[in-house]
DNA sequence: TAATTAACCAATCACTTGCTTGCTTAATTA
DNA sequence: TAATTAAGCAAGCAAGTGATTGGTTAATTA
């Protein structure tokens, strides 16, 4: 009952460790290709420790994930909160979730791929993570919508967007010739019609 | 030199349908995840048959992208050889994409994401596939651009495109409200602005 | 009919996997 | 100081894994 006084005992950091390198090395490689002990051997423990933090792993990955979305999800709000006009709006939102999956050392996004490795009960609260991460999309969506400056903002729409963002990690590369405040800008722009200052001739 | 004077020797079939069973069972549920023994089973085979068709369970994989990728850039082809207005043929092209991740038994371009469990020559022969999967897009693009519709055609879009596209195994369900016509509509509309008969009102 | 070959099976090997068990050490608490 | 607990290590198990081997059968060819 009066358990947990100390934020984080010293135990703690050990096993946020833990989950860092797991969903590091779930992403790099996939879930079925990375075994307890690469995952254990990149926070220095032996084979059968992690076992000790984590009853499976499973767990292992299902905390990952939806630590990795509640953070996300934070960071997501933080960006846009203050934000009035849907436009930029939306520009501070992509951004902020390019950002999540792209420079985000734990891109949690990009674990969903991997459910199917988990079973139902599991997958549910998954889903619902990702539910709470994608409520303030849709609301921005339907301003935009409601404004004239987006045609639709039917479901499909919000999903194709995320498919756009969400599909970035198979070809973005860091060092390439785009930022990632080109890319956000670009895909505004790819959704909502002409650049800044280009009216349609014809 | 002067073998496989027939089309289809009894033998090939079982190849392929080795090859169609690990396609689907690869997109079901993942590389790592399969064993040759499941797709074994899946043709009526014993637990080491296929590896006389095949020497490993990589060249299993590589061989069912290569082909279905081949397949797909041909259905692409097909679907909008004969269309001269960009608009229509990036509709078609949309729409037979869709079609190829969608309806398709074998959905090659679902399999892009395990590439990571293929060495780095083979990876190289998957991305030159892929490459010719790609060319007919942007020529397609830029003669939207050309004319006014799509405000860039850089490289960026077609990517974002074919994120917004390949994400979609991730979410639709064909049972769904939305037919594959209605959805490719709903992303040509995405891509290129305003629906059929609205002008923006503002 | 004899020789050859394609296609497959049965058995098994070498190895990896997730996970468990029993023990040790260091810190905490009484 | 004594008792307890958190944290981890060393070793190994049982189940599965991709792949190999040697043989069998039916069809094809000479």
């Amino acid at each position: 009952m009066a358990r947990g006084r100390k934020p984080l005992p010293p135990d703690a950091s050990r096993r946020s460790d833990l989950l860092r390198a797991a969903a590091r090395l779930f992403v790099e490689k996939g879930f079925d290709a990375t075994t307890t002990r690469d995952i254990a051997e990149a926070v220095g423990m032996r084979a059968g420790s992690p076992f000790y933090h984590f009853r499976s792993k499973q767990e292992l990955l299902k905390a990952a994930m939806i630590g990795g979305l509640e953070a996300g999800a934070e960071r997501l709000r933080a960006a846009c909160a203050d934000i009035a006009d849907p436009e930029a709006r939306l520009r501070a939102m992509v951004r902020a979730h390019l950002g999540n999956l792209l420079e985000n050392e734990c891109p949690a996004p990009m674990l969903l791929g991997e459910t199917r490795a988990l079973e139902a009960a599991d997958r549910a609260e998954i889903a619902a993570a990702f539910d709470r991460y994608q409520h303030p999309w849709q609301t921005t969506l339907d301003a935009l919508a409601a404004s004239g400056k987006l045609a639709s903002s039917a479901p499909p729409v919000r999903l194709l967007l995320f498919g756009m963002l969400n599909w970035t990690p198979q070809w973005y590369r860091s060092d390439g010739p785009l930022t990632l405040d080109q890319l956000a800008a670009a895909c505004v722009e790819l959704l909502l019609g002409q650049p800044p200052d280009r009216s349609v001739s014809g």
